[in-house]
DNA sequence: AACTATTTATAAGA
DNA sequence: TTCTTATAAATAGTT
């Protein structure tokens, strides 16, 4: 839809192909919601990117649809005509639900829950990947500390750095005034103004204001 | 996006805001379509009209989109209460959808997987919400072989007080066979069959055919 | 990521 | 609903 017409099949250029997604992907999400808000309908979207990442959309009434139910399990809705149908014609919802069912009992079983069920053989085997999974999570927790302490002491650096160099900057500033006031300069008051700029920033020079270590994500504005 | 710029938010008079949700519905659909083509992605699209028409749209099966990022598939479908729930809702299918990509991310993050756009704290969350049920599943492991564990003893004792009086019949047997060749009693044919017949499990009276202790789902055949 | 020549999508009117 | 058409948006290829 721009400098060339394009046909609408699997774009070669893995590059191309991924800007294209990036580029598209937004646009899609961006109608998806226009269409919700324009015409107060529920809408939702998902995505799967070729490299397994999820991008999903769902209206704000939908959205309240689904908190509402997580709330209240129990208030069993009269099922509604349309939807059964839907139900019985749609093999596409009938296998989404089947995996649905399992992939909630996976991650139940996961935190603990709903384990009567299970064999001896079949626990062992939940506990390895668990295991598995919790050494990732430490391995990755391990590699995100290095990294915000790596971010921390190059920005600890840098201030210091910066301290530094305010500091000759001051005692040079120092300097010339003192040379102006030996000389009895007529130009006194100027230089005055000067030493007041100067000074405004006094205990600063030594001690930068916020020296905590506070860790947070390494792209937040923490230092910047 | 024509002869005026409009403002997105909902449209006053119905019958526009009808005739826009056709186009635009029809708009997005074809987007949604593109993309899954061009880029070679899994995208499934639902927008339940304010009638309560539903349309739908998904690249391949929702079928195949969930198993290629599912779990193994790890059989013996029962949906619980929850999806139960979630089938009598009407606008279930949307809602499952959303529900259904958080869960992804949640399964995925807890098997150690797509941990790098987590921030340590989240990352720490996650790590005690893993550690918990792994020790739940550990508890409930230990359960699992104590429970076995009893049940195995409790056969064996069944099995030992069987043989006990299997034994016995078969020495009150024996007795009565002496018995009756001193007694040189004409019906000796006629005992010799039955004689014959106990004689058909000998060594078995002292050597049960399975005595290994094979750990198994208590409510399994291995001892019934 | 920003730019821009084109293609698409679509708002309003018929 | 459908068609037309002027115009807003989206975007393919380039930088």
């Amino acid at each position: 839809m721009a400098r060339d017409k394009i046909k609408i099949k699997k774009i070669d250029n893995a590059t191309a192909r991924q800007v294209t997604f990036s580029k598209r992907r937004r646009g899609l999400f961006k109608k998806a919601q226009e269409l919700a808000i324009l015409c107060d309908v529920d809408v939702g979207l998902i995505v799967f990117s070729a490299s397994g990442k999820v991008f999903d959309y769902a209206s704000s009434s939908m959205c309240e649809i689904l908190h509402k139910h997580s709330i209240q399990p129990d208030n069993s809705v009269k099922p509604d005509e349309q939807t059964l149908d839907l139900l019985k014609n749609n093999s596409g919802y009938a296998a989404l639900m089947k995996d649905y069912a399992d992939q909630l009992r996976q991650l139940r079983q996961m935190r603990g829950e709903d384990l009567q069920g299970l064999t001896l053989e079949e626990l062992v085997r939940l506990e390895r990947t668990i295991d598995n999974g919790l050494a990732r999570v430490i391995e990755r927790k391990g590699q995100q500390i290095m990294e915000e302490l790596n971010s921390l002491q190059q920005k600890g650096m840098q201030l210091l750095e910066e301290n530094k160099r305010l500091k000759e900057k001051m005692e040079e500033m120092c300097i010339v005034e003192k040379q102006a006031v030996i000389d009895h300069d007529p130009m006194n008051g100027f230089l005055e103004d000067v030493q007041c700029s100067s000074e405004s920033v006094p205990e600063h020079c030594d001690q930068p204001s916020d020296t905590s270590l506070k860790l947070g994500p390494p792209s937040s504005d923490n230092w910047d």
